[in-house]
Order: C-alpha cells, then sequence, then structure tokens
DNA sequence: ATGAAAGCGCTAACAA
DNA sequence: TTGTTAGCGCTTTCAT
C-alpha cells in the first residue's frame, strides 16, 4: 500500500501542502527549499507515493475518466475506434471506460447510466437507436455527450461520422467502371443511418452513370449479418444468372452471400466483382477483383476525441456534424503472371475523393 | 446533478441513515416505516439520486473496478475476450478498464501502473513478456492479478490459457489426414509461448505420424505479422514447387504467406490444404480445404473472472494454471455440385478433444 | 425506528 | 517558504 500525503507529511515532520507540492511537481513553482524537497522525494522514493484517486475525484469532482459506448466490440471497427480512442486518452491523462450493447437498445441505456453514475467526464457512443438519454438522467445533468459513426436524423448531439455517402458513391463508381453490368446492393440492417448514406451514395452514382433501374437493385434485410447476406444472395440467384458484380453494405453480408455462391454453384465465380464496405486482409483470400471503403478509425477517433474537449470547455458545438472521408481500397484485377508491383498495387489504396 | 444523501435529508427532515437506508433498499430490514419510507422515496424519485462513486471508494477502499490489459485490440481474440469479460462485470456489478499495449512491453507497465494507480480490484492481463509487476507497485501490495492467454514458463500469477499444444497436434493432425504432403509450419512471433506451445504440438502429431523431418518444416519469424507471413512464404518458394500443405501460427500469417502465393503464382493453389490458429468466416473465402483452431474465448474469460473471484477472496490458488480447449472447424473440401448439406458441415466444428 | 458523528485522502483557500 | 483547516459524499459505529 502506497502512502498517503498525510503520512509523509508525519513522517518528515513537514505540511501536507509541502508534501503534496512536491509530489506534484510543482516544488519550483512555489520555491519550496531545496533541503526540503530532497528530504521528501527521498521519502517518497523509500515508500512510494500514488494520489488515491478516489478521493481525488470526491474533491474535485471530476473523475479523468472518459465513457464509450459501442454496439459491437468484436466488430473490428468498433474495436480499432477504442484503440484509437483510449490512446488519445492517455496522451491527456485520462482513462477510457467501454461497454458494449451487443446493438441492444436496452443494454445501451444501462451502459450508459452506469457510466454516468461513475461520474464520467464525457461519452463517446455509438447508438443502437436516436439517440434521447435525457430520459436516463435528470435534463439538468451537463454531461457531454458526442455521438459517433451512427449520425440519426433528429439526434441533439454533435456527431462524427463516416462520409458513407461520398464512399457509397465512389464504391459503386468503382465497380461500374469495370464495365462488369451491376446486378445488386445487398443491404443488411437498413434502418442504420450509416446504411441509408451509403444506399444513397449508391444511388447518386448509378444516376450519374445513366444506370436507371438502381431502385430495383437494392435488396434489404434487417439484420447485419452473414445469414442476411446468404438470404439476399439466396434470393438474388433465383433471379437468374450469377452476379457479374454486386455490392454489400458490410464484410458480414459479404461472407453470407459468398457463402450462398458456394453452396450454390460449388464455388465462388472469379469473374464476379464485388464492392463492400469495410475493409479486412482477408479479402486478398479471394481471387477477385473487388473494392472495399475502408473508415478511418483514426481521424473519427480524434474528432470525437476534439469535439468532446470543445463540449467540456464549454463551447457549444451543438448539433454540429464532422465528416471524416473513407479510403477506396482496389484489390485484384491482376490476373496474369507473377510481377514485382503486385504488392504495391494492392497497397495502393488512395482517398476516395 | 442527482441529490446527495444529505440533501436528501435536509430536505425531508430524517437523517442520512435513514435516508442511505432507504435509498440503498434497506428499509424493510432496519423496519423503517411505511410513512417515511414513502416521503423519502417520493423526493428521489422526484430529485433523483445516484450514489456517488469516488465518496464511496474512498470509505470501502474498493472502486467495483477490474482492469483489463491487451497486447493489441484489433485482434479479434482479445476483443472478444474483453467484450465477454465486460459482460461478466456487468452481471457482478464491476466495471472493467481495459487497455491495449499494443504488444509494447513499456506501454504495458504504463498501462498497469495507471490501472493500479486507479485503485482497481483486479487485474487480468495478457503479456506481452514474461509477467512480473512487483517493482512497478511495492511487492507489499496485494492486488489479485490473473494471466490469460500467455504463460510465460515462471510467471509467478495463476492463469487461464487456451490449450495450445492439444491444438497444435489436432491441426496438425486434420492435415495430415488429407493425405497431402505437409510442408510446412509457418511460425510468427516464435517467442510468445501460445507459439511455442502450438510448435510442441505440431511436433507431436509429426513424430505419432512418422514424420521425421518436423524439425526442418518449422520456419521461423520474430514477428506476428503479414509481413512475416509473406517472407516466410516467400522462402519457402524459393525451396521448390508450391505447399501441398502448410500450417499457420496465426491468421496474420496466413494473409501475408497467401498474398505472397497470389504475386508468385498469380493465384492461391486450390489443391493445397492449409491449417491455421485463429478462425474467422472470412476463410470461407477461399476455396481450399482449410482447417482453423478456434480459441474459446467465452469459457477463456469466464475462467479468468472465476480465479480473479478466487484471489479477492482469498483463495490463493497461486501459480495454478486453467488449460481451455480450441475447437477444430474444418472448411471446404467440398469441391462437387451444391448440395444442402454444405451449410451444415460448414458450421459443424467440433471440440479437439 | 431513527440520529449523530467520525473519517476515508485529497485539494484549495487562507494564514503565518 | 511552509502550515492549518474545511470540506467533497459516503459508510459505519454507537447512541438514542
Amino acid at each position: 500500500m502506497p502512502k498517503t500525503v498525510a503520512e509523509i507529511a508525519h513522517e518528515t515532520g513537514f505540511s501536507v501542502t509541502t508534501v503534496r507540492l512536491i509530489a506534484n511537481g510543482q516544488a519550483s513553482k512555489y520555491r519550496i527549499s531545496e533541503a526540503t524537497v530532497k528530504i521528501v522525494e527521498e521519502q517518497i522514493r523509500r515508500y512510494g507515493f500514488v494520489v488515491n484517486h478516489a478521493a481525488r475525484s470526491l474533491k474535485l469532482m471530476r473523475t479523468d475518466t472518459i465513457g464509450l459506448v459501442v454496439p459491437e466490440l468484436s466488430n473490428a471497427f468498433f474495436a480499432r475506434l477504442m484503440s484509437d480512442l483510449e490512446e488519445l486518452c492517455r496522451g491527456s491523462g485520462l482513462v477510457l471506460l467501454t461497454s458494449s450493447t451487443n446493438e441492444n437498445p436496452d443494454l445501451e441505456d444501462r451502459a450508459i447510466r452506469t457510466l454516468w453514475a461513475r461520474g464520467v467526464d464525457g461519452l463517446i457512443v455509438a447508438p443502437c437507436r436516436t439517440p434521447d438519454y435525457g430520459r436516463l438522467f435528470g435534463k439538468t445533468t451537463k454531461l457531454p455527450i458526442v455521438v459517433v459513426d451512427r449520425a440519426y436524423p433528429d439526434s441533439r448531439y454533435p456527431s462524427v461520422v463516416s462520409d458513407n455517402v461520398e464512399a457509397g458513391r465512389a464504391l459503386t463508381r468503382a465497380v461500374l467502371e469495370t464495365g462488369a453490368p451491376l446486378t445488386a446492393f445487398l443491404c443488411g440492417q437498413t434502418e442504420l443511418p450509416t446504411i441509408a448514406g451509403r444506399i444513397r451514395g449508391f444511388a447518386a452514382a448509378c444516376q450519374e452513370a445513366g444506370v436507371t433501374n438502381w431502385e430495383e437493385l437494392i435488396m434489404r434485410a434487417a439484420e447485419n449479418s452473414a445469414e442476411a447476406g446468404r438470404t439476399l444472395m439466396g434470393q438474388l440467384l433465383e433471379r437468374g444468372r450469377p452476379p457479374a458484380s454486386f455490392l454489400c453494405s458490410s464484410l458480414m453480408v459479404l461472407e453470407g452471400a459468398t457463402q450462398r455462391l458456394k453452396e450454390r454453384l460449388g464455388r465462388i465465380p472469379v469473374e464476379t466483382v464485388m464492392g463492400t464496405f469495410d475493409d479486412q486482409e482477408s479479402l486478398d483470400f479471394l481471387p477477385n477483383r473487388i473494392f472495399s471503403a475502408r473508415q478511418n478509425e483514426e481521424e473519427l477517433a480524434s474528432q470525437a476525441f476534439a469535439r468532446l474537449r470543445e463540449l467540456r470547455a464549454g463551447k457549444m458545438s451543438q448539433s454540429a456534424q464532422t465528416t471524416v472521408p473513407f479510403q477506396l481500397i482496389r484489390r485484384g484485377g491482376v490476373r496474369s503472371a507473377p510481377r514485382s508491383g503486385a504488392a504495391s498495387f494492392r497497397r495502393g489504396a488512395r482517398a476516395s475523393d
């Protein structure tokens, strides 16, 4: 057990103030004498000292802790977001408290109440429904809250999201430019604002390219899961021949879709062009030409962190929405002999705009 | 801002003790009169009340918080582990504080010190080197610590790990049973105890099957990364023809290895049989026969949590090691026409023992 | 069935 | 340059 300031004060014969000033590194600022500093520091070195955070929080009415609430930690996107936020916190002497809600609104409410009750100084949340947390803690509470990833239309919190519309457009355009006839856009969990944005981008790109039947290309499922992808691809296959190209609203949907292709056709057709949101190294397992839109978690994290700082500083950037560009990644399409440029091509990801 | 017990006491005219008893739901236990309860509860309902956690911690010298330190949150295994642990905590009224150390021992030390300084009641850590935290906080401190995933030989903390040896054996056996000649075991970050165990299992299975040159089949790299996988596969290809089968110590290594295959051969040979540690749905992207060993994060989490409870309760199950079985998953190998059983086969994962 | 008071360890305002 | 003191909000012990 580390000693307390009072103990050290008692043992060295100095006062708590003196000891505290030294322990907090403010000795020179308050002109504590060299001798005193030496004695106290020696004592601290011998017996150790760490401020009791509970006591500090109680006194200062602040915990130097911020909360993060995400719908699904096993989703690599949120895991990376958390990782990046944690690093930002570390740099500011803060600690990050994270909760995963399993896409369950009730758990989300519980998580937020718990975090609030623990006195977090701020909250970053990727909500699984239109956020309205006033009812969880009296309206009076002035807890800074920033929404990430999912900007529900009438949310009253400042938000930081990826540019889903532009990414949907870029991804669709990339697939169209290969010349392969566009067959479908398989969408899971369509009520999410992110998915809605992606669909709008898809529609825009189609219209720009003169694809008039874009409306009927969109296939919707309620869930974002491999199962949804399987179902949608199943429906698509019933319509006719193997798709020349298709888009997926997420990696999980793509996984399900390709599983169904394998089951029905015995293999995943190599000439099919694919486009998907989310990126993962394992897309390289496919021989296909495939485009993916990757979110910039690092930028999302730092923007969200910045918004939170502003709120904490009193700047009410209320309802402001920050948008972060995706990155469009191109894979495959190098069908011929091995060539040294292949690797660098694969990595030659470029911003979508 | 919620009211404090003192405020409510003052407003209702009762004492803090009475209010506290009611607020904590111990009214009946202490025979507080109906009338009193009613008045106080009404006040609480109107103005809200949550215990100030900082004050509570200060008084009780306990934070109802436990810390988790992992080397890499973007690794799906650790993300799931965290998610499971968080759920266990929630069930016990605890809160989980997580830090990711990026496989950096210095960051690990920092993280652990921070968590300790914040007064966590216990620590679960997946260390990136032989753990010895005595020097971080005086030996005297009696902070319960449980190690997960990585049991370094001379660690003095109780640990909960997957059965890497048995999994290595099962995975190797599965690949051997296909009849494909075994070409190599590509290993990243070989100094990790997990990897060492996997290699031992590999060796055992080889010997059992009469494969005498197993020693030279093992290819080692210092890092666990796609780059390592690329390098190792590059070396393997220089030795001769495309591998009939190979094993990888992790998904990242497999990703790198397949990338190199694509670069060199223009494609990933479909007849190559693969085996890898870690599992992911996207392995289905490969047409190949492929086996994967999946850790049971849920069991690891609950065992680790249980060990921590024991330590907190004073049961010194010192240096005990708990082992959790892997799950061996079989994919591919259904090369012919579509058949309805394909899906259930794919999911027919079974325990490795 | 209810109340009073001490004290957890820290900070900040004020004294000297 | 150093010391004293009053809380922060809770729990607990001991009174009534």
